[in-house]
DNA sequence: CTAGGGTTAATG
DNA sequence: CATTAACCCTAG
């Protein structure tokens, strides 16, 4: 809680939780000289990712609850054995991918390859296993990962079709005074392709399912019922986006920017 | 280069 | 006064 010396911004926060994401936490070498992240984190050095990550860990670890009672601790350096295979990691992380994986039927046949970007649910998957603890996960903190991975699909798109653009903090963190009615805009956005439909998808049934756990759920556990019809559905993707968007905004979701971004 | 330890500084 | 967060140093 302490705002000290040169704190960190929201840019490199997601910058190094995507670099551990991805290839995995140790490696900082590799995530500081990624392309996509050299932009963000240039005044950043290896080690100071890693003492970075480090406090993040610890904070997270003793956040949410202190329920320590029963407790898979499934911190940040979860990953440091190996950082090669990101399907090992989830499936030492649990029971609770377990259920996951089974909520989205009609995802795996609707994987089309419209675009490059096969792991992109795997990594979905991991973040929200890590994010995830055994007694429920925040809703801000899911939201805030669906929000960064739309924003890095829009980013790869820019790379793919065509310019490289690198990545500028244009917009940080602002905290707008118009937070609602923007799912008219995520709409669009996520109606660009499917990962990001996967993601909110899998984002969806992991909320309803962790909520389910958390607390009393009453809602939630028909809206995770009416998640798997709609995922069924893979048409109605849409609406769980604007639904899962809409939840965030009522809680408290700082973001999400306007999908202007120079093409 | 990565991991761990220790120190400094600010906030609550 | 206690805790968190960053920064720096040392060891493997």
């Amino acid at each position: 809680m302490g705002a000290p010396k040169q704190k960190w911004t929201s840019e490199e926060e997601e910058a190094l939780r995507r670099g551990v994401l991805k290839h995995g936490a140790g490696k900082w070498r590799t995530i500081q000289k990624d392309p996509e992240f050299s932009p963000v984190l240039s005044s950043r050095s290896n080690i100071d990712l890693k003492d970075k990550w480090r406090n993040l860990s610890f904070s997270a670890s003793g956040m949410g609850s202190r329920d320590k009672t029963r407790g898979p601790r499934t911190t940040g350096p979860s990953c440091s054995p190996l950082s090669t295979s990101q399907a090992s990691s989830q499936a030492s992380v649990a029971p609770v991918a377990n259920k996951v994986a089974e909520a989205p039927p009609g995802a795996e046949k609707k994987q089309q390859e419209v675009k490059p970007h096969p792991k992109y649910g795997a990594m979905i998957l991991e973040a929200l296993s890590e994010l995830n603890e055994p007694n429920g996960t925040e809703l801000t903190e899911i939201c805030s990962f669906i929000e960064v991975d739309t924003k890095s699909y829009r980013l790869a798109d820019s790379f793919a079709t065509r310019t490289p653009a690198p990545i500028k903090a244009s917009a940080p963190k602002q905290k707008d005074p118009s937070k609602p009615s923007k799912v008219s805009k995520n709409l669009g956005l996520f109606a660009t392709s499917s990962p990001a439909l996967e993601a909110a998808m899998a984002a969806a049934a992991k909320v309803a399912d962790a909520e389910v756990k958390a607390h009393d759920a009453h809602d939630q556990m028909m809206e995770a019922e009416r998640i798997l019809k709609m995922a069924e559905k893979t048409e109605s993707l849409l609406t769980i986006a604007a639904e899962i968007y809409d939840r965030c905004s009522r809680g408290e979701i700082t973001t999400l920017n306007p999908p202007q971004r120079e093409v």
